[in-house]
DNA sequence: GCGTATGATTAAGA
DNA sequence: TCTTAATCATACGC
């Protein structure tokens, strides 16, 4: 029973006499002056303060009969007065260390950063934002990257939603405790002197420790936003590479177009949808337009520091393209033949088997033959002939104007004038292009490199991609 | 493991 | 805004 040994002497020097406008004290003033009345009315309260220490070692109804006697004690008011007073003094010190603190940093960056990530805040468009804000980050390649960005958003909710669930348990369970403590201030309030204020400031401090809980919520929170962002760029950068299919389709367009080899927007669209259909790189993934835009890029620099080495596969690229186009060209022929069986032969017949090149070699020494004229029966049925004829001449880097190139010439003018008889032709990707040749000028950029052409030849059809001329 | 190929990124410039 | 040139980072083949 120390503890009430110190309050008695705490009781023992305040002064119980009080005065009726002050404090409510109830409690009479002492008479005589042998203190005989003072002694029993301390007494009283040594029993009271007696009683109220040792409540709590009651059973739950003897303390409730307990607290209901005490509550009726005659000397009840005055110990709260009492009571009152030593609040009065401690309170100052109380109040002294209540002071406003400023909001905590961490918190506000905490809170910030969720707010930017899309996982606190308005929900519509917030984890869109953040992933198109990453995407943006990062560079424009994955911007357009809508499974990827799907797959984040997904993420992201998911971490919102876990987010929201527990931050409203702890709101919850903040508001409970709270209202638990408050009744039970307000309880005590009936037998000991507490202030509104108190009980304000009892709430903010509960508040305060709810809130470091959740300090420790929303770091988590970010930390799994940082992580899945992490992940998601890592993804992104993560190279891969294109399927064979979209290459050929690509070095098809650049090696036929290698005049001016700058697609356009809508060639770029068409070359990243072709691209996709026939490719299947990993589940889900498709070629954007970035990315088409970035194989250009790297295609024309690659090409320019290092004609050379490409020049193998520039020739099997246009044999390529010379024996597509044979085919169309045959096959417009043929057809032209069946509408008009009137219609003589223009002396421009070939058989499939003719191109039916079977290795990579052999399309290559057919296309050195057909340029050196060594094959002899050879005709270049090719409507794309210029750019071919172009990309030969800047391949062995030599002025290409003599005996061959007129041959070459003389023949890709019969063969216009044979398609021409024919219908509108167009392979597609494969340039129908009547160029002037150009390439690559002595400064090393590309001669009529003009600004990317958007031109769609009349005769190109749906599929048909782009070309830089038309025939 | 190493060299090369290749897609992506970045800074500078027009 | 697009391109170039340089560079990075990873895939791929040996």
């Amino acid at each position: 029973m120390d503890e009430q040994a110190r309050i008695m002497q705490t009781l023992g020097g305040v002064n119980l006499s009080g005065h009726p406008g002050q404090g409510g004290m109830t409690l009479p003033p002492p008479h005589g002056h042998d203190g005989t009345d003072v002694d029993g009315r301390k007494q009283d309260i040594g029993d009271i303060l007696h009683q109220i220490m040792t409540i709590t070692d009651q059973s739950l109804d003897e303390a409730q009969a307990k607290k209901h006697g005490l509550n009726c004690h005659r000397m009840k008011p005055a110990l709260f007065s009492v009571l009152c007073e030593i609040k009065e003094k401690t309170g100052l010190s109380i109040r002294g260390a209540q002071e406003e603190e400023p909001p905590d940093p961490q918190l506000m960056r905490l809170d910030n950063m969720l707010l930017a990530e899309g996982v606190a805040g308005p929900e519509k468009g917030g984890g869109a934002a953040a992933a198109a804000a990453a995407a943006a980050a990062s560079g424009g390649a994955a911007g357009d990257n809508s499974i990827e960005h799907s797959d984040y958003r997904a993420k992201l909710t998911q971490i919102r939603q876990i987010y929201h669930t527990e931050l409203e348990k702890y709101e919850q369970a903040c508001n409970e405790f709270t209202t638990h403590v408050m009744n039970l201030l307000r309880e005590q309030s009936r037998t000991r002197p507490i202030s509104p204020k108190e009980i304000e400031r009892m709430v903010n401090i509960i508040h305060r420790k709810f809130s470091s809980i959740q300090m420790q919520l929303k770091q988590s929170t970010c930390e799994a936003v940082m992580i899945l962002r992490s992940r998601f760029l890592d993804a992104r950068r993560k190279r891969r590479n294109f399927s064979k299919q979209a290459t050929e389709i690509l070095n098809e367009y650049f090696y036929s177009h290698l005049s001016n080899p700058y697609p356009s927007e809508e060639a770029k669209e068409e070359l990243a949808k072709k691209c996709s259909i026939t490719v299947s790189q990993g589940v889900g993934t498709t070629i954007t337009v970035s990315q088409v835009s970035n194989w250009f890029g790297n295609k024309r620099i690659r090409y320019k520091k290092n004609i050379g080495k490409f020049q193998e596969e520039a020739n099997l690229y246009a044999a390529k393209t010379a024996v597509n186009a044979a085919h169309a060209v045959a096959a417009a022929v043929q057809n032209s033949q069946t509408n008009s069986p009137t219609t003589p032969n223009s002396g421009f017949q070939m058989k499939d088997e003719e191109f039916q090149l079977d290795s990579a070699e052999n399309k290559n020494t057919l296309l050195t033959n057909m340029f050196t004229g060594s094959s002899g029966s050879y005709s270049l049925p090719t409507p794309n002939t210029g750019d071919l004829f172009m990309s030969m001449q800047s391949l062995s880097g030599d002025s290409y104007q003599g005996q061959v190139g007129a041959n070459v010439q003389s023949q890709v003018d019969t063969l216009r004038h044979v398609i021409s008889q024919t219908a509108g032709y167009s392979d597609g990707l494969g340039g129908n292009a009547m160029y002037s040749p150009h390439s690559l000028n002595a400064n090393g950029g590309w001669q009529d490199a003009t600004t990317p052409s958007s031109i769609i030849s009349p005769t190109e059809g749906p599929g048909s991609v782009h070309s830089d001329t038309s025939i």
